[in-house]
Order: structure tokens, then C-alpha cells, then sequence
DNA sequence: CGGTACTTTGAGAATCGTCAAAGATAGTGG
DNA sequence: CCACTATCTTTGACGATTCTCAAAGTACCG
């Protein structure tokens, strides 16, 4: 029984705990996410096979090539989805925040890894049984259906970013997007914060898996935005955009005036 | 009425044809396409309101600005999708095969392009009616969550392409992706065909926008290629691939023995 | 305080883009 | 049937951007 629902990839942290209903009523991603469209009753249903999970900045969640046991929903936390050439190159396919839906429905494997950027919490839904719950929720169909085309529009605007941006584009555009996502997701959750100051939650690492770049090329890209005065970099990880239209100028998106 | 129905826009050639219900029986892409759902009774429902309608090579089927006015599914040629940079740099974001759905469900704007690479036939729906299909048939929502699905997981492939890999990776990548779409394709209407030898439907130019080259480093790969004896090429369009392991060697998604 | 992991900077090399020109192909009209 | 044109493709020379390799600097953690 219990086998049946804790059906988790086990070779990672094993913990995980179930979800009381006050839980999901307390949800900071109720409102939003893939739960929005469920009423009480098919949330109670839903909840039963639920089970809570953490995983730590850097654990892998999903593999890309073992069988998908389960599906995850993020409660917090940042993922990243990333592919691996067989000789180690490595492209992240974009970032999952509170309250993506992960894991590839209608097929037994991720094509892709996902792994934990921040400390994540997450709820997991054992396969075979949320496939049930699907087949019988259009509701919950049509929100994932959803999910899935904002999940589409984000990678063909990385797609356009990819093939057809200088290393300097990529990184304004990259900061940019993180001040919008970061400044929304903030305000939604009630979190003082404002739009010109963020924390980067990327090593420089990561965001050169993200931009199609090396490590180096990225950080002289960042140096060369700080000598411009677009931004402000303290502790490397804390930026301050100080000319959004300049930025905006650089990442190429606005037409010259 | 006419004009509830025909509802393309009509600044592109305006001719639509109704489509009789043994048409849809005949259609080439029942079988797999957004229709493969349907019920005879339901398909009947919507065959009223779609309008064949063809395009010819190189002419716009959406732009990426004006408000979506109907959805289109391929019934035989292949489009393109694309998003262009202010500046004028092109990518392409895929390509549309038959059965493939286009417009963005959901949303009343597409944000890319849509264009004809042959000369291309669809069905398209006016979109207000279509949705309120899909909000009544769960089975065509699925369908299309499904054929959706596909697409993310295609441009997730292409990411990594067009992030990670050299020149000459990305052209023997296309090749061994299009000697592949086509042998099915052609294989599934009964076309006679091989694996080793078709016609490639896209210029150099239309090449070099989807791999996020320029059009001579294009142009150099393929003579590379060909110089190293992995493909031929007769009249710059007609390619016989020679070694396909070595190609997908080079391809890069298998590992060195 | 020392060790580890991450970041920055530099120098040189490789890849890819730009500009230019010549070659091939397809379609048109005489 | 053959020039003639427009478009597409190939090739070359050169330059710019990005990558690779190496080393030094910075932040974080016990």
C-alpha cells in the first residue's frame, strides 16, 4: 500500500509526508496553479495521493532516462530542466517556479533532468494514479493543457534567444526576465521587494547552461553591463538594474529610437 | 453568416472551399490528426464551420501581430513557424507537418509567424466557434494537449541544438531529423521512398534561420559533408546520405565507441 | 584561519559572421 | 531552343565574437 503511493525514485532523499487538508487550503499556490480549476471535492480525492516532498539546492528530481514513477507540482523553490550531450555539453531548457507542473504526461520518461536550483519543496503525485484522475478531470486536463502552452511560449522565446542573440543580449535579456519573474512571483506572495533590485538564484554556471555560453563569456558580460552603468552587481549574486531602457535597448527587444 | 465563418484575414488570398463530410473521410491525416478524437457525429459538427483554403509557397498563413481570427490544421505541405528581432534577425521555431494543429489556443494572438515553406492545404476554424468546441469536447482538448505536448518536446530538442552544438553538428543534425520526418511521412501516405535519399524542402537561407546560422556557413557545412563523403548532393535540393553512422556521429548524439 | 567553490580577468586560438564575387539553377520571353 | 534575368548557392578572404586554457581574485563555511 504504501509502496503503491510513495512511488518516488528512492535512490534520492526518501522523505516525504502526506498533505492534511488545512495544507491545501493554505497553499500559496492554490490560486494559480494546476489546482486552481479543482473544486473541494476532487482536491480532497486528489490529496489522498499526494505526498510532500523537499529536495535540497542541486538534487536531481527527475532523470532523463529512468521510468517516471511520479509527477511534481512546486510549492517553492526554483527547478531547472536541463539536456546532456552524451559528451557532457549541457543546455538548460528553462526554469520551473512555483506553481509549474513537472514531469511529461502521456509519455513514461522525461526526455529531460530536472534538478533542484534553491531548496524546493514540492507535491508529487504517484503516475498511475494521477493518469487516472487526469483521464477522469477534463478540469484538471485543461489547466495542465494551459500550463503546457506557457511552458511552449517560453521555450520558443529562449529558442529566438539561442540562435539569434550576442552573448550581451542573451545576458540583459536573461536579466530582465529575472526581475519581472522574480519582482511577480515576490508581490504574489506578499514579499516586499521592487523591481530594480534581485537576487540571482543562478551560479554563473548556470546561467551559461541557460544562455548557450561558457562561464567566462558570461561573467565578462556582466563586467562589461557594470563598466556601461546598466546594472550593479554586490556579492556578486545581488543585482540592481540602474537603466531598465538601456538594458532593454541592449537585449535587443525594443526598436532604436 | 459568410462573414462569421470566413473569418481569415483577408489580406491574404481570400479564397476558402467548404469541405463535404466525404472529404473528411478521405483526408489523409483522419487517422492523426486533432480529428483522430472526434465521433463521425462530432466531426460532422465541426466540419460545418472549418473552410479548406491554400497557400502557396512563401505566403503568410499568421502574423505574429494581428489578432487571431481562426486556427488551421495541416492537411498536406509544411510551414514554418518563426519569430523575427526587431533588427530583422529571423529564427525559426519549427515546422508544421500534416496533422499539425496551428494557432495558439487560448490566447488571441499568436507570437510568431506562420508562413508556407511548400505549397500548403489546410482546414482552418473560425476561432470563436472552434472554442467553444473545444470547451465542449474534452476529446479534442486531449488531442490537442497531446499534439501540444509533442511540439514542446521538439523545441526542447531544438534548445539544445541550437544552444550547445557546433555548425557542422547542427546541419548533420537537421539532415538526419529531416531524412527521418520524411521517410515517415512519405511512407504513411504510400509514397514510395528510402531512407537514405530525398528531396530537402527548405533554401539555405531557410536552413541557416532554423539552425541559427548564416546562409555560407550553411552552404560550407554541406560541402564539408559532402567532401568527407557522408552525404551527396544533386541540384543543391536532392540529398542521399552515404553513412549515417558517421553522420550521427557527428551529430553528436551518440557516444564514440 | 584555511579550504573549497565560485568568479573574474587575460592571452591566444578557433569558430562563425561579414563582405564580395563567381557559379549554378529555374523561369521567362523572344 | 536559346539567351536573359532573378534567385539561390558556393567559395574565398578577412574580421569579430566566443571559446579554451590558465591564473588570480573573491565569497562562503566550518
Amino acid at each position: 500500500m504504501h509502496n503503491k503511493i510513495d512511488c518516488q525514485d528512492e535512490r534520492f532523499s526518501p522523505k516525504t509526508n502526506h498533505i492534511d487538508s488545512s495544507e491545501c487550503q493554505l497553499c500559496e499556490v492554490r490560486a494559480c496553479g494546476m489546482c486552481s480549476e479543482l473544486d473541494t471535492a476532487t482536491l480532497n480525492d486528489l490529496r489522498k495521493i499526494t505526498r510532500s516532498r523537499d529536495y535540497k539546492a542541486g538534487e536531481l528530481i527527475f532523470s532523463d532516462d529512468a521510468p517516471l514513477q511520479s509527477y511534481a507540482a512546486i510549492k517553492s523553490g526554483i527547478v531547472k530542466l536541463s539536456k546532456i550531450l552524451p559528451d557532457g555539453r549541457q543546455q538548460t531548457l528553462g526554469l520551473g517556479f512555483p506553481p509549474d507542473f513537472i514531469g511529461r504526461t502521456y509519455k513514461d520518461k522525461n526526455t529531460y533532468f530536472v534538478s533542484a536550483i534553491t531548496n524546493v519543496t514540492v507535491c508529487t503525485f504517484p503516475r498511475d494514479l494521477f493518469n487516472e484522475y487526469l483521464k477522469a478531470t477534463p478540469s484538471l486536463e485543461h489547466r495542465l493543457f494551459e500550463l503546457t502552452l506557457n511552458e511552449l511560449d517560453a521555450a520558443r522565446d529562449w529558442m529566438l534567444m539561442l540562435g539569434r542573440m550576442s552573448a550581451i543580449e542573451k545576458v540583459a535579456t536573461l536579466l530582465l526576465s529575472f526581475a519581472d519573474r522574480l519582482y511577480k512571483s515576490n508581490s504574489l506572495q506578499g514579499i516586499p521587494c521592487d523591481e530594480t533590485h534581485f537576487e540571482l538564484p543562478l551560479t554563473r554556471s548556470e546561467i551559461s547552461d541557460f544562455l548557450g555560453l561558457t562561464i567566462e563569456t558570461v561573467s565578462r558580460q556582466f563586467s562589461l553591463l557594470k563598466k556601461k552603468g546598466l546594472i550593479g552587481i554586490t556579492q556578486q549574486r545581488f543585482i540592481e538594474i540602474l537603466d531598465k531602457e538601456g538594458l532593454s535597448l541592449l537585449a535587443g527587444q525594443l526598436k532604436e529610437t
